[in-house]
DNA sequence: CGGTATCCCCGGGGATACTG
DNA sequence: CAGTATCCCCGGGGATACCG
C-alpha cells in the first residue's frame, strides 16, 4: 500500500510556482468550466459549435477563453480545417488531457452520488 | 464496462443549480485552496494552527473562510475544545469528505506526474 | 489560540455586439 | 462558423491590524 503524497514544496510549471501538486492540478483544471469542457471532450473530438450546444450555460466568450487556456496548458489540442469561412475547428484531448479522464470520471461519479444523497435532479 | 456520465441537466444542491455534476463537484472542492485543505486533512484531524503551518502560503483570513465553506458544504467538521482562550479547534473530514479522498489522491498523483514530465521541483 | 474586521485589488467570467 | 471586441461586475482572495 503506497502512500500518496504531494511532492511538495515547491513545484514549478511554465513559470508558475505552487506550494504542492494538488494546488498545481487545481490551477490547470479548476475554475468554473475547464473540467466541464474536458468532460465533454472525453469521448472524442468536437467542434466549437458542438461544445457550445452541449454547454449552453457558458458564453461563447468564456468557452473560447477557457479552450485557449486548456490548449496553452497542453490539455487540449485545436485543429483547423479550411481557410475561408465557414471554417471548421475540432477540439480534442491531448495525451495529457487523456490522462486526466479517469479523474474526470471519478469526479463525475462523486458528484452524481452527492446529488443522489443530498440534492435533486431538475426536470428538463 | 459501465459508461460514466453526468446525470445532467440540471442538478440542484443547497439552493444552487448546476448544468451537470462535474460543475457541481468543482464548485464544492474547486477554487484555489479547498482541495489543498482537504488534502491536509486526509490523514486525520488537525488543528487550525497546524493547518496554517503546513500551508503557509494561505493567509489566515482565507484559510478560515475556506474552512467555513467546506464545513457549510458538509465536507469538513469542526470541533471546539475549551471555552476560554487558549481554546483548541480540530478540523476533520466528514463522511462526505472522506469519500472524496480517493479523488484527492488521484489528483495528487496526476499533478506529481505533470511536474515530473513537464515541470520542476524547487529546492527548499 | 483561533480567529475577525476592514479594506482593497485583480481577474474570472458574463452580456452584448460585431467580424474574417 | 468560430470566434473577437468591448465593457462591466462580482467575489475570491490577499494584507494588515485587531480581538475574546
Amino acid at each position: 500500500m503506497k502512500k500518496i503524497e504531494c511532492l511538495s514544496p515547491f513545484v514549478r510549471l511554465k513559470g508558475k510556482t505552487y506550494p504542492c501538486t494538488v494546488s498545481l492540478t487545481m490551477d490547470l483544471v479548476g475554475g468554473k468550466w475547464k473540467a466541464v469542457i474536458l468532460y465533454h471532450l472525453k469521448d472524442g473530438s468536437k467542434r466549437y459549435s458542438e461544445l457550445h450546444r452541449e454547454m449552453p450555460s457558458v458564453t461563447e466568450m468564456t468557452l473560447s477563453l477557457q479552450l485557449k487556456q486548456l490548449e496553452k496548458d497542453g490539455l487540449v489540442k485545436r485543429k483547423v480545417y479550411g481557410k475561408k469561412p465557414p471554417i471548421r475547428v475540432e477540439y480534442s484531448l491531448t495525451e495529457l488531457g487523456e490522462s486526466f479522464v479517469p479523474i474526470l470520471e471519478a469526479i463525475t461519479e462523486w458528484g452524481n452520488q452527492v446529488v443522489v444523497n443530498y440534492g435533486s435532479f431538475v426536470e428538463s
